[in-house]
DNA sequence: CTCCTTGCAAATGCTTTGCATTTAT
DNA sequence: ATAAATGCAAAGCATTTGCAAGGAG
């Protein structure tokens, strides 16, 4: 007989406040954002708990990590579609886009080098309105 | 009288060894591996200088920083054109490619965030010709 | 001579890990 | 009951910084 996979899918209380932390908000959170966040929800959570929980939530395709930043801080977002974003170079902040790169290319670079790709995300960056406004 | 710009320029014994092993490859090296390699040819070269000239070679234009990898060590590399990156999931080579988006991308997201690009990075992953055969 | 660069070591910041305890199923 | 999850503290890496000494212009 075979196990049944929702056996392996321990949703705790810990799992449910830091996904619950990761889709309320858009701002693609860092592991220490989304502690102190969860921290208000779960107050005796400890930090290690959510970089666990996060590598856990990426494991099984309920988040993914979307962009590193300057300082090596890997960004989660509770939105696993492939999709792409602009980073502002003034403010840091994250805009989700979605880079029309047709599938076509796909095959022209698998041909060129033999890469069989299976995954994309490109990274703008520039300045965002607020930003280039002032 | 304006100072000349190339007085800012000190070009120094340290600054030569790590732009030539930054331009003698095509491998795509952390501040490590550059750090490595240029102790060969610099032995008394500390590990600071390497990280404080590969700054300073990306603030004058002659590298850039490619790719963050999942520990968070940054990638360097002299060819300063924009172009992308296809990363093997298994053995973590990296290829360049050139992504064909269209500039009229830019514009289109533009329009739609107000968002100003100036630049952008598409990163492919997948398997690389050498770990797809296997 | 003066400012910039360098080497060393210590410090920093993000993340991971060991271990004893608690918890989900 | 049993295997997995948790909290805490300590350890791990990549990178940065303070500072005194060395080097370029």
């Amino acid at each position: 007989m075979e196990q049944q996979p929702t056996t392996q899918l321990r949703m705790t209380g810990n799992r449910q406040v830091v996904l619950e932390v990761l889709r309320s908000t858009k701002s693609h959170p860092t592991a220490q954002d989304v502690f102190m966040s969860a921290r208000d929800l779960q107050p005796q959570i400890g930090f290690a708990t959510v970089y666990r929980t996060l590598d856990w939530l990426v494991q099984h395709g309920l988040a993914q990590e979307v962009y590193r930043d300057k300082d090596g801080a890997a960004h989660y977002d509770a939105n696993v579609a492939r999709h792409d974003h602009a980073i502002c170079n003034r403010c840091g902040k994250i805009l989700d886009v979605e880079a029309p790169l047709h599938a076509l290319a796909y095959a022209i670079i698998e041909r060129a080098s033999g890469f069989r790709i299976d995954w994309h995300a490109t990274e703008f960056s520039g300045l965002c309105a607020a930003c280039a406004d002032e």
